[in-house]
DNA sequence: CTAGGGTTAG
């Protein structure tokens, strides 16, 4: 679409005016200057209802806006995206005859960008910039082709700058490298790198970082941190790149590490820094570390920062603490949409699905719009709560109502839903209408309700689908294992055995974790480098001990064990490991706090029921089933904090 | 013209 600006100079300052509110001048000057200086002062302090504010006073008082007016009153505009004003400021420009000057042909460009007026853009830029070979021009639109997602444009933009010879700069690699800050993208990424490094442009401590970003958002962890690590002189938005790029590859534990080593350089974190680490702790369900971080927050005065509040919820939701994570969101001034989904995601994790879907309907009456995350939170809060009318609804209107198409993350909840409520046969039939192609996930909730209910068969069909898409994934030949083992159907664990060795998947040690006085204990299964391990396999023995003069009730333990010892490499499950180390650090009363993958192991809570009928320890049990990164690399009995 | 940020399952 392209904005004509109005040719009538009446009206347009009649819209400027009608956009902001009435303020009585203190000094009423006719020359620009005073004007302006105010201008980019309000403009420079992000506050620019007020900048336009005082461009509608100068015009009111007969001062003539000029190229030092414009940059600052077109930068408000695209801040507070107001095309229409943007275009009437445009008419101004025309008028004062300031068109020629690129420092307002720059701030038109990217107005026009960030108003989502690509178009509008292109033809200022083709009618005033291109004999001018500028390359702040070349940069604005180049920009704004990438902020519209317009990514080959923008590439084409960048070949055609090469051919004739304009200046690339640092600004032009920074607005170019985020095309490809995305998976798959990573080729083109190192393609970037190397324009960078051949013309000498990677030694721009902004350039870099925004390498490091890029890396990291490809997914390309270690390469993100190869180049962060030969960044010689860091600076706090490098420390954040890198802490925010592991936070979103959900690489906790590399988050905290890392964490902990900027603050031995000496770096002081802000709002973004924390932004990332509390995502992470919220993770890994560490609740004390969580709380040192916000006392850190409020001494810091970042306690109004909505992205941190946001990250606030999600942390107390997921340590338990819902009370505390419900009294941050009501204080929240402005509650955006990524605020109702942490928090209705908040009370769905706790089983609360009625206040969840409570909470969902009072955000659609506040006006604001569901997103399709907003619904995968609805919807997995009514799977866990059994509400499955709710749920069926909230799916149907996702689509009649708010025009959103459902995508197999939508559709995993519901086969989860119809699935626990024991309606297997309704959760095939869905995934059979589905228009989007199933993924692993749909399946694998599938068969991890046939699990629940024992439906073998439905389990095997189940099975085949999901290992076709995720063939590595061992969860889910643990799953069916389990099940067979369940049914009695010995033939059909030691399939599903024979499989797993063909494929050469062995089953990655399980992992738990354990939160003592504010540190995260890891064990993996079988794991003797912890520096306790001595005491803490003496005492799973003594608990063994008890366990069989307790009478019988070991027995299936027992069995199993003997079974784990005949394959190779199952090892003391790690859970044991980690209560025992818990045993031995707490004295009697106190709760333990463990994580652990919930979805893989299920015999975590006997062992502890176990354990609870012999000392005076209660259990409080963590989900960690997302947390499978651990295994990979940064793993061992360390103590992270 | 210009580097870093929050929400989602199994």
């Amino acid at each position: 679409m392209t904005v004509k600006p109005s040719q009538n100079p009446r009206i347009s300052t009649r819209l400027l005016q009608l956009k902001t509110p009435k303020t009585e001048p203190t000094t009423t000057p006719t020359t620009s200057s005073p004007w302006n200086t105010r201008l980019r002062e309000l403009a420079n302090q992000s506050l620019f209802t007020e900048a336009l504010s005082v461009y509608r006073e100068m015009l009111r008082f007969g001062a003539s806006p000029n190229a030092f007016t414009f940059p600052f009153a077109l930068k408000s505009c695209a801040a507070l995206s107001l095309p229409f004003v943007g275009s009437q400021l445009h008419c101004h420009v025309i008028r004062s005859g300031c068109d020629p000057e690129p420092f307002v042909l720059t701030s038109l460009i990217s107005m026009y960008c960030k108003c989502a007026l690509i178009d509008s853009a292109r033809k200022v830029f083709d009618e005033n910039t291109q004999s001018m070979k500028l390359s702040v021009c070349y940069n604005a639109l180049l920009s704004g082709y990438v902020l519209n997602v317009r990514y080959c444009d923008a590439f084409m933009l960048f070949r055609k700058m090469r051919e004739l010879g304009v200046e690339i700069n640092a600004v032009t690699m920074l607005g170019l490298i985020p095309a490809c800050a995305g998976p798959g993208y990573f080729w083109l990424g190192t393609f970037m790198h190397c324009c960078c490094v051949k013309s000498g442009l990677d030694v721009d401590l902004s350039v870099a970082n925004c390498l490091v970003t890029m890396y990291m958002k490809c997914g390309s962890v270690d390469y993100g941190r190869r180049l962060f690590n030969e960044i010689p002189d860091k600076g706090l938005i490098t420390w954040n790149a890198m802490i925010s790029g592991y936070a979103q590859n959900g690489l906790a534990t590399h988050v905290l590490a890392l964490y902990r080593e900027m603050k031995t350089c000496g770096v002081l974190p802000d709002a973004v820094t924390f932004v990332g680490v509390l995502s992470s702790v919220s993770h890994l369900g560490a609740r004390s570390v969580g709380c040192e971080v916000e006392q850190q927050i409020a001494a810091n005065g970042f306690g109004r920062n909505p992205f941190l509040s946001n990250a606030l919820i999600n942390m107390y939701a997921r340590c338990g603490n819902l009370k505390k994570a419900r009294a941050i969101f009501d204080c929240m001034p402005v509650k955006s949409v990524v605020s109702w989904t942490a928090i209705i995601g908040g009370y769905g994790m706790h089983g609360r699905g009625e206040v969840a879907a409570q909470l969902f309907d009072e955000m659609i009456r506040s006006g604001v719009r569901p997103d399709s995350t907003a619904f995968v939170s609805v919807l997995s809060a009514c799977s866990h709560a059994g509400l499955s009318d709710k749920g069926s609804n909230y799916f149907a209107a996702m689509e009649k109502q708010y025009g959103l198409q459902p995508g197999p993350e939508h559709y995993s909840c519901m086969v989860d839903l119809l699935g626990r409520a024991g309606q297997l046969n309704e959760a095939w039939e869905l995934i059979k209408s589905m228009r989007v192609k199933p993924d692993g996930a749909v399946w694998g909730a599938l068969l991890g309700a046939c699990k629940i209910h024992k439906n073998v068969e439905l389990a095997e069909i189940a099975f085949e689908k999901v290992i076709d898409l995720e063939p590595t994934n061992i969860g889910y030949y643990v799953l069916l294992s389990n099940l067979y083992s369940v049914a009695k159907n010995l033939e059909g664990v030691s399939r599903v055995r024979v499989m797993m060795r063909e494929r050469n998947l062995k089953k990655d040690p399980g992992c738990s974790y354990v939160e003592l006085k504010g540190r995260v204990h890891l064990f993996l299964a079988g794991d003797r480098s912890h520096y306790q391990t001595v005491e803490i396999y003496k005492m799973l023995d003594e608990l063994e001990n008890l366990f069989e003069e307790l009478g019988g009730s070991n027995r299936i333990d027992r069995e199993k064990r003997s079974e784990e010892k005949h394959s190779a490499g199952m090892a003391m499950h790690s859970e044991k490991l980690a209560i025992a180390f818990g045993l031995l650090n707490t004295s009697p009363g106190t709760e333990i706090v463990v994580i652990k993958n919930l979805r893989i192991c299920g015999d975590c809570h006997l062992f502890m029921k176990m354990v609870s009928k012999i000392v005076d320890r209660q259990f409080v049990v963590r989900d960690a089933t997302r947390f499978h990164h651990f295994k990979n690399g940064f793993c061992s009995c360390k103590d992270y904090w």
